[in-house]
Formats: C-alpha cells, sequence, structure tokens
RNA sequence: GCCGCUAUCGUCUAGGGGACUAGGACGCCGGAUUCUCAGUCCGGAAACCGGGGUUCGAAUCCCCGUAGCGGUACCA
C-alpha cells in the first residue's frame, strides 16, 4: 500500500542542553526522510519543562542545525505557545470524561502499586478538587498497538498503564499529551524519533484516540551508545554537534557518518555525498539494534571527504575553523597540506611552521640531529643558497644529489632539514616545504640549526 | 519488580530458509610506494550470544535462557 502523498514530519529536541549526536541523527533521518519524497520538516521545540528548558539552548541547537546545513520548511514552534491549543483539549478531554482530576500524589501511587501488585497500572478516583492533576483513564483490557515503520506491530498491555498525568494542577500540560495533540495538529504523518519513545507511544496513542484524532505512523530509531556500550555522554569524547564542530569535522562527513549510524545500503556504499543520502534513504531501511558512535570512522571519512574539496573550499574551510584570513599564505599552505589531514584541526600542526618558528620538539631533535646532521645541513643549506629558482621542483633538483654525495640514506639528509625548519619530525614534503617557507627563512632556520649542533 | 526493544568480525553493517567456504567498510597486522607523517595500492587475522525446536536444509522462522538497552515522573 504504497501511499504517495508528500509527508510531513517532524524534529522536536527539547531545549534542555547541547544538541547531541543522537538528536542530531534523529533530525538528521527526518530531513532525509522529508527530503527524500517532497515532504515538509517542522521543527518544534519542547520547551513545555519550564525549569530546564532555556534560550541559550534553544539557540545552540539552532546553531546545530545550520551547522550541519539542516534546514526545516516550518517553525521553530515553540510547543509551550501552544498552551491554548492544549488546554483546549485537555476540557474535551475532562468534558467527555475520558480524563478526570485525581488528588492522589506520586507517593499515593506508589502504595497503590504496593497493594494491587506490580504488573497493574495505577487507577485513581475522581475528586472535584479543580487544583489536582488530570489524569487519563486507561482501559483495564486490552492492549495498545504500535503499528511502528522499523520493528513491526509491538503491542502493549493497557493493564500495565498508570492512569498517568496529562496536566498538572495548576493546568499547564505534560509531554505525553502535548506531544500526541501537537503532532494531530500539525499534521504529523510520520513521527520518527528514538527509540527511548517507544514505551511512551501507546500514551500517546490513547490521548489521540479519547480526542478522536487519527495517529500518525511511527518510527522508533535504535539509540546510540558511546565505545563502552553505555549511552553516548560526554566522557565518550565528543558527545555533541558543538564538539564535533570544535573537534575539526567537516559538516557533509558528519552526515554521512551519522547517516551510516543505524542505516546502511544493500550494495555496501560507503562514503555518500549529500544528495546520495536523500537519493536512497529511507526510514524503513533503518536497523533495529543500538550503534556505538565510533569516531575513528568518522575521521577517517572526514579526510575522504577533506581530500575531494577545491583547494579554495579546504582553505575557507580551514580560515573558518582556524579563525584566520583565506589569504594566499593560507592557500599555499592549504595546497602542501590537503592530502595529509584527515581533520581540519589537524592542519595546523602541518602548516604552522610557516606562520611561526619552529616548535620546539626535543624528542625530535634528539632523534635526528645526530650522526651525519650536521654535514647534511651544510651541503643542502650551500645547494639551496646557490639554486635559482626556489619553487618544490627546483629546491628537489638541488637537493637531490646530495645524499648520495654524502654517502648517506635520503632520510638522514632530509629528517635534519625538516626539524631544521619545522622544529619536528612530521611536516609535508620536504621540497615543498622548504619552497613555502622561501629561501630566506629556510636558510635562516638551518643556519640557526647548524650553530646549535656546533655549540 | 513490571512492561517493552535488541542480539552477525573490536566497531558500523550486508544477508530475510539453499547463491555462506558468511560479503563490504573503519580499525588492527604485514608488504609496496627507496624524505617523515599522512595518503594510495596489495595481502592477512577477525563474527552468526547459548540451548531447544520447525525443516531435506536455519545466520535467516518459533520457543526458552542469557546479556545489553529503554520505559515505568504533576521530566522530555
Amino acid at each position: 500500500m504504497p501511499d504517495d502523498t508528500p509527508i510531513r514530519v517532524r524534529f522536536a529536541p527539547s531545549p534542555t542542553g547541547a544538541l547531541h549526536i543522537g538528536g542530531a541523527r534523529t533530525a538528521l533521518y527526518n530531513w532525509l526522510a522529508a527530503r527524500h519524497g517532497g515532504g515538509e520538516l517542522v521543527l518544534r521545540i519542547e520547551d513545555t519543562d519550564r525549569e530546564r528548558s532555556t534560550e541559550e539552548n534553544v539557540a545552540q541547537i539552532l546553531d546545530a542545525m545550520e551547522w550541519l546545513e539542516l534546514d526545516w520548511d516550518v517553525g521553530p514552534v515553540s510547543q509551550a505557545s501552544r498552551a491554548d491549543l492544549h488546554a483546549e483539549a485537555l476540557q474535551q478531554l475532562l468534558d467527555s470524561g475520558a480524563a478526570y482530576r485525581d488528588s492522589a500524589t506520586a507517593k499515593d501511587v506508589e502504595a497503590w502499586k504496593a497493594e494491587h501488585g506490580a504488573d497493574r497500572g495505577y487507577r485513581g478516583e475522581p475528586t472535584s478538587d479543580d487544583g489536582a492533576a488530570v489524569r487519563l483513564r486507561v482501559p483495564d483490557d486490552g492492549e495498545t498497538v504500535v503499528h511502528d515503520l522499523i520493528r513491526g506491530p509491538v503491542s502493549f498491555p493497557n493493564r500495565s498503564y498508570d492512569d498517568f498525568v496529562i496536566a498538572r494542577g495548576d493546568g499547564s500540560v505534560l509531554y505525553n499529551f502535548a506531544v500526541a495533540v501537537d503532532d494531530a495538529e500539525m499534521g504529523i504523518s510520520e513521527v520518527v524519533r528514538g527509540d527511548d519513545h517507544l514505551s511512551n507511544t501507546p500514551k500517546q496513542l490513547l490521548v489521540l484516540t479519547a480526542l478522536g484524532h487519527e495517529p500518525p505512523r511511527y518510527a522508533h530509531l535504535p539509540l546510540l551508545h558511546g565505545p563502552d556500550g553505555k549511552k553516548l555522554s560526554k566522557r565518550h569524547g565528543a558527545a555533541s554537534v558543538q564538539e564535533l564542530r570544535e573537534a575539526g569535522y567537516l559538516p557533509a562527513a558528519v552526515r554521512n557518518y551519522l547517516a551510516l549510524l543505524g542505516w546502511g545500503t544493500d550494495d555496501d556504499t560507503t562514503v555518500m555525498a549529500t544528495e546520495e543520502l536523500v537519493r536512497r534513504f529511507r526510514v524503513e531501511d533503518v536497523g533495529r539494534s543500538a550503534a556505538i558512535f565510533d569516531e575513528k570512522k568518522l575521521r577517517w571519512l572526514n579526510g575522504r571527504f577533506m581530500r575531494e574539496l577545491s583547494l579554495d573550499e579546504y582553505t575557507a574551510a580551514v580560515a573558518r575553523h582556524l579563525g584566520r584570513e583565506a589569504d594566499a599564505r593560507l592557500r599555499a599552505a592549504c595546497a602542501i597540506a590537503q592530502e595529509k589531514a584527515q581533520t581540519l584541526e589537524e592542519v595546523w600542526a602541518l602548516i604552522r611552521f610557516l606562520f611561526e618558528p619552529p616548535v620546539d620538539d626535543e624528542k625530535a631533535w634528539a632523534k635526528v640531529m645526530k650522526d651525519g646532521a650536521l654535514a647534511a645541513l651544510e651541503a643542502s643549506r650551500s645547494a639551496l643558497a646557490e639554486v635559482s629558482a626556489f619553487d618544490a621542483e627546483s629546491v628537489e633538483g638541488v637537493l637531490d644529489p646530495i645524499p648520495e654525495q654524502l654517502g648517506a640514506k635520503p632520510g638522514k639528509v632530509y629528517q635534519p632539514i625538516r626539524v631544521a625548519i619545522t622544529g619536528t619530525s612530521v611536516s609535508p614534503g620536504i621540497f615543498e616545504s622548504l619552497a613555502a617557507l622561501g629561501r630566506d627563512e629556510s636558510l635562516t632556520r638551518i643556519d640557526a640549526a647548524v650553530a646549535r649542533l656546533r655549540s
């Protein structure tokens, strides 16, 4: 029964913290689902928890969405701003008798359960007290089944659910009620969200039924875990979108990697541009088991994307990350480093010597500046002083015969030069590095190294 | 406790009763590229949670167990 009607999905984060990787993947899947079929994405901020919701968090989430380049068609809509709608629906349920006020506290419910058994949901007594919380009547018999696009039908016995609270004594509504009302009112056709909501879905279905609304279709995504199998958190390294950005990852690489966490193609394609993701993604194809976030693979994928960038794009990305001008100098530096870095953050270590004096890497110096290092540096220095043009090709031409002249392996000549001009043992190709540094500065640094070796 | 979900190499996954000698990718190990690192190329080790069924045949279907995870708030 294929349905060609464009879908309408929503991403509904609660602004109680930064946007985590799990939330980012949920956002991405919703976005892919919407873009795939020409549907719409609604961004709704679930801010009914007035204690924990903050403006800063909302701003941070929006910022993360923008960085990921995930746009939305409607919103951001504040759930709290829809209080009138919620109150109306609440009154409807009160009037019809589907919900009732109950003065029982959490402790009372606990006591009730101790008496009636743990497999039995709480059932309360209606009160005329207008300040009491509102509970929804849950049937004692039968079951509520969630027809999940990913898991198939999942049944929950009604008996095991409490007559749950849908509104506080002061009239403000609770999550499971607000979500059900909003999804229905906003015409959401598919709810794609984390698996942690699966057990709450029957409650939302019960609300929808009581209100006489047709339920949306549901798809519950497997959760994301850290390397230790536990729920993802800060101690697992980069856990929020913000941290991924700071670590120097490209948005396109993050989208590709996140898409692969819980979803795969049947032909094993791994590297995919976003257009291809959009074209191939289907929620129905999402897997059922939790996935572990592995930064190693993200790093590799990021390197792939970095190397595919044009030099201009690459330089712009590096400039943005480093907070520098994308000038000719940086562009030249990027040109010799592009093939070597996996993240934007790593680029600096490779090109730093072009902007600052050599670093002080004692280990590199101790390892390289011995044996024939002095002779190698002196021979190289005079060769470099003579060369007519100071481009990579010419530099190579004049340096190339030196190892043989000295009867040394190439590494014994090039490594000392590398340490002399960069201070450390890792850098872009030595000829390119010298050319980029320029003759004067190269000679100055080699002279300094020679002087130090002699002392 | 109760309700529910999940289970293929270390990790992400392909597979949906015979095409499985279980494929790919990351990572790891070894080799090549005779300047480091990275990249690239080649090769290698590495998995169907356990036990019962069903069937001529099970990684694939069913049951039980085990483990992990989620829910069980006047949080979202």
